[in-house]
DNA sequence: AGTAAATATCGAACCGGTTCGATTGATTCG
DNA sequence: CGAATCAATCGAACCGGTTCGATATTTACT
């Protein structure tokens, strides 16, 4: 009858009942081999008895490392999250490792905040969606003793490894797709202005507008930040315009969802009377009407990447210094739905 | 200059700097009134100068309780989980809490080893969505030195607080809603057999048929095992009988998704050639067409208190033991769509 | 047989905090 | 003035592991 009594058994106990030092009962799960047959037998099946379990804070304190790693997002009701942080945690269990998560909803505060808990427990490592980016956030992240992956939200003058969306790429296929279908005035609901995946779809669009020789004037370029509310209310002006843009362009998925409630607000139809494209998938996407055209981020492989390039970092000895730091830009995928199609004619 | 060079500031270093003994400098954090003014002001400027932040681990080896606590859940895709998570992250954070995410996958094996490592890290209590049920199960939690609150599946005979909807309510709303819209033949896409919302969803609709005087054949009860394909694949068949149901009741929102899918697939249409009505919310409903007639439930409410509960049985002296557990069983909210109709007149 | 090398085990120190009893110096009071 | 009280600080032990040098026992070799 293993009865617990709320206490927990340490390898003192574990050695007492074997018989050994409790130095000896250490090796016996550290280093099997340097202990004889019957010993390890005894150690082993006394720990099984009194269900013994190492306490992992006494391990860290005395080895200055343990087997956790941060893992902060901005928000953890977009699915998108929820699916990267899926594969962050099977990827981190693989290697023993748990994941302890921690919401900033966008807040600096809050950031800051959480960043001095991870610090508390020596996380050494956290994979991060930034929402910062000027100068002094990367400062105080820099200060950190703590290695750091950046996810989405790659931040100038950090040094260390990101894993990210090709995010010009993925405006690019959309933009282009757009052209051919015969667009030509293209609008943008862009993301939160400072951040870098923002910055990156909006010059991607002008780029390839640009080189199609067509303007991308400023006027059709609003800001959504990222949201779903904001884009609502951001297209509803863009269609309201005495000459509103033939199609659209959302950020991301929450502004394709306030982008395609304001056209069906305005009792327009999507794709006759406006073209939606955007980057990132909508959740259950396939049940709504029309599918929006979108490119697709490869969700598992990038959290796969950005996860075993931090392990790997901190399984090194001397921290991160050394190794330069890494990119992965990785490639969108382009799924056509049906909210993309050639604008009517005038 | 606060150069960090990857090693952490000790409270000895801040002793060191402040020109008194550790103790002391512990002292000047734990209670500040013990210390006199002088010393306390040249501690925590020594603390500032050097960047010390507590080493959480050694605190907890020392004091057996560290503030962490384990949130363990199958799925981390389905948003309707992000939520919680974000509910329970934001009140755990609020008493000094972090929190430790793990998914399940619905592995049995899976969710042992997630577990033994909750154990090792020491962490005295989780909110758990169990993916089990069986006496052998229950038995293993039982013998765990944590403390539980179930969220969402009820545990029979595990002794924990547990918050969730109450699901007999809320499947007596969705059927009493078809039944007053006139229909008879209402079928049952049901959960995982087993988990306690699955029988208890199902228990409910028995229930409220039975009470208006009508069956609920076996034939129109098929197990949809709370995914989206296997629940696809359920409502074909449904559908595709020579007497199909005029209504459907969903056990969760990826059931209702496979369902709608495949009312499209055949080419039918909802509400007129089918009803639909499920428990929980669908992702961003409010683009899908129709949008389905739901009981939401107050997730945010419901996580503040699982969190609530737990916290306050770790704070208690004698672990858990003492105050009997405690259910809640929110009260959902109908929130009616263009998924329901009456039915067509044959 | 005698010594060297290999094997198995042990004891003690250490990681970074907290806590408690002891010590010191200042203050109060009979 | 000397004893008792109190405030401030200190040193040492402890939490539960790991690790390393020391010790005891066995095996190998000349």
């Amino acid at each position: 009858m293993t009865r617990r009594t709320g206490k927990h058994a340490t390898i003192s106990d574990v050695a007492q009942r074997a018989g050994v030092a409790k130095s000896t009962a250490s090796l016996s799960f550290s280093a099997p081999e340097r202990v004889s047959a019957d010993t390890l037998e005894r150690v082993l099946s006394a720990a099984r008895a009194i269900g013994y379990a190492p306490n992992a804070m006494a391990q860290s304190l005395k080895s200055g490392r343990n087997k956790l790693i941060g893992f902060m997002v901005s928000d953890m009701r977009n699915p998108h999250n929820g699916s990267i942080l899926r594969a962050v945690q099977e990827n981190a269990a693989q290697q023993g490792f748990l994941v302890i998560t921690a919401t900033s909803d966008d807040s600096p505060d809050r950031e800051r905040e959480i960043l001095r808990r991870f610090q508390s427990m020596r996380i050494r490592g956290a994979i991060l969606t930034a929402s910062g980016n000027d100068a002094q956030y990367v400062e105080e992240l820099t200060s950190l003793p703590m290695t750091f992956v950046t996810f989405d939200q790659h931040l100038d003058g950090l040094a260390c490894d990101h894993v990210g969306l090709d995010n010009r790429l993925a405006v690019r296929m959309l933009t282009r797709h757009l052209l051919d279908l015969g667009h030509r005035r293209i609008a943008h609901i862009a993301g939160t202005p400072g951040l870098w995946t923002a910055r990156e779809r909006l010059e991607g669009i002008r780029e390839t507008m640009s080189e199609a020789g067509l303007p991308l004037p400023d006027d059709l370029v609003v800001n959504g930040q990222f949201r779903s509310e904001p884009s609502y209310a951001q297209a509803l002006h863009l269609l309201n315009r005495p000459e509103p843009p033939t199609a659209i362009i959302t950020a991301n998925n929450t502004s394709a969802h306030g982008a395609l409630k304001a056209v069906r607000a305005l009792g327009l139809r999507c794709p006759e009377d406006v073209s939606l494209a955007s980057v990132d998938n909508l959740p259950w996407s396939d049940l709504i009407e029309p599918r929006v055209t979108c490119t697709a981020q490869p969700v598992s492989k990038m959290a796969a990447k950005a996860t075993g390039w931090l392990l790997e970092r901190l399984a090194l000895p001397g921290a991160d210094t050394g190794q330069p730091p890494r990119e992965a830009f990785m490639v969108p995928e382009l799924e056509l739905g049906g909210s993309t199609a050639p604008p009517r004619a005038r």
